[in-house]
DNA sequence: CAAAACGAAAATGTGCACATTATTCCGCCA
DNA sequence: TGGCGGAATAATGTGCACATTTTCGTTTTG
């Protein structure tokens, strides 16, 4: 009986759940750099011959992706980039005004040395990237400001929770606007709210990060994006699952 | 070539996302009955047998626990009921302090009518619960107030996060304390939160949430459970998949 | 006698073959 | 011609048969 099952050919799978995650990153990025615009459907035998893999491995990161919020699963019907609009953009960003304004507050009252330090040098990282003009580095410094904020409070909860609402809040920016994302969320503001926290002004500190997120809202509210579908392949042109860069 | 291949029963699968919420809510309330100890290991095919659905159900319903921070997957060898530290609980009450001192405030600033009428009714009914001993109906009502301000506020993302927050920070109850949970989180306090946000007091309102949320932390902290490992079949007794309460 | 080593059994991981459901396409009729 | 219905096609959902890895009981050896 076992005799004329078909015998499976020599498997290798050495990095297995390494595989899971490249192709996890690979629709993440997809979605970051703007490739995948609203309302895509996401086909699992497309993306399984694009990223060359199994269709297993697309199911298990996309089950994954719409349990964190990235994508929306319909039943039977297959997995979707979501719309979100503004209101929910907006509603993300009042949470986080919540979090970040009792963070800065935390700060103010208890930072030690080498939070001051690492939050100088980060500004002076933002300083130069301006200066430099190199607005990938920004792009992710301006992200990265908000999250080293959260992680000086040594609270690791705090950092999970804020990475993934930073993701969900800049997924709308990337989806709707990313060529125009990197001249937002000013540097400048970065500064002066570091300024704040040095001063110990918990007060000033937290109305700059309330009126910094406020702005970052605002900015995003008033763009709307022009619909056009892209064809799947080309979305993941330069995306492989094998090697993340 | 497909004629020698086994053909497969006629399998019946009207119901197949309501099973998966099944089994998913099956582990979710074995867990949040204390039937599982920190350390139990959540084997699939004693699970699949005991709940009676396949080891794919089991596997499915898993892998989206652990993605929500209910269990603990460790590659090839398992998953498990995480063991949180008291420092991890006291970092999720941190965060909790953080959003509902907010939320408290807000709700200050901007409540309407039915929302005092809501809040007021919940105090009725909690204290109506203390007044009947009824110790099941308070311990769910203890946890629908936090879920009640966040609602109160109007965003749905804020809800949902916290929604999130108090099912982990009452895990540890649950894993730790069954027994002796319902007589903690007094409805006093409950009563009293919603007194200073009906009179607008936002300062007032802060301070008794903070203070409310040190409490809790600090009882639970205070609690050692005693190690004793439990048997599967034991601790889903009385729990199916089939039909949930 | 303890500890390392070997082997059997069980558990996890994964591709695949279907069933089921949705979508598309084409002919038909009003 | 335009809407409608059904068959063909494609996509999603799921159980299962393995391969791989771990775990545990037994034996052997220093």
């Amino acid at each position: 009986m076992a005799a004329l099952r078909k015998k499976v050919q020599p498997r290798r799978l050495k990095g297995n759940v390494a595989i899971d995650k490249a192709v996890y990153d690979a629709i993440r990025r997809a979605m970051l750099m703007g490739r995948l615009l609203p309302g895509t459907k996401l086909r699992e035998p497309a993306l399984a011959r694009v990223l060359k893999v199994s269709r297993e491995r697309v199911r298990k990161a996309l089950h994954r992706l719409v349990h964190e919020g990235w994508l929306e699963a319909v039943p039977n019907r297959g997995t979707f980039v979501p719309a979100l609009t503004i209101e929910e953009v907006r509603e993300i960003y009042d949470v986080r005004t919540m979090l970040e304004t009792a963070i800065v507050q935390r700060l103010c009252a208890e930072h030690g040395a080498p939070a001051a330090q690492r939050l100088k040098a980060h500004v002076s990282e933002e300083r130069q990237a301006v200066r430099t003009d190199d607005r990938g580095r920004l792009f992710g410094l301006s992200g990265e400001f908000h999250i080293l904020l959260a992680e000086l409070c040594g609270n690791e909860q705090l950092s999970r929770l804020l990475r993934g609402l930073l993701t969900r809040s800049t997924m709308h920016f990337s989806l709707s606007a990313p060529e125009r994302f990197h001249n937002c969320a000013g540097p400048h503001d970065h500064a002066d709210i570091v300024k704040a926290i040095l001063a110990r002004d918990a007060k000033k500190a937290a109305k700059l990060m309330l009126d910094h997120l406020l702005g970052l809202v605002e900015w995003q509210s008033a763009w709307r994006p022009p619909p056009d579908p892209v064809a799947l392949e080309d979305a993941f042109r330069g995306i492989s699952a094998k090697r993340q860069a």
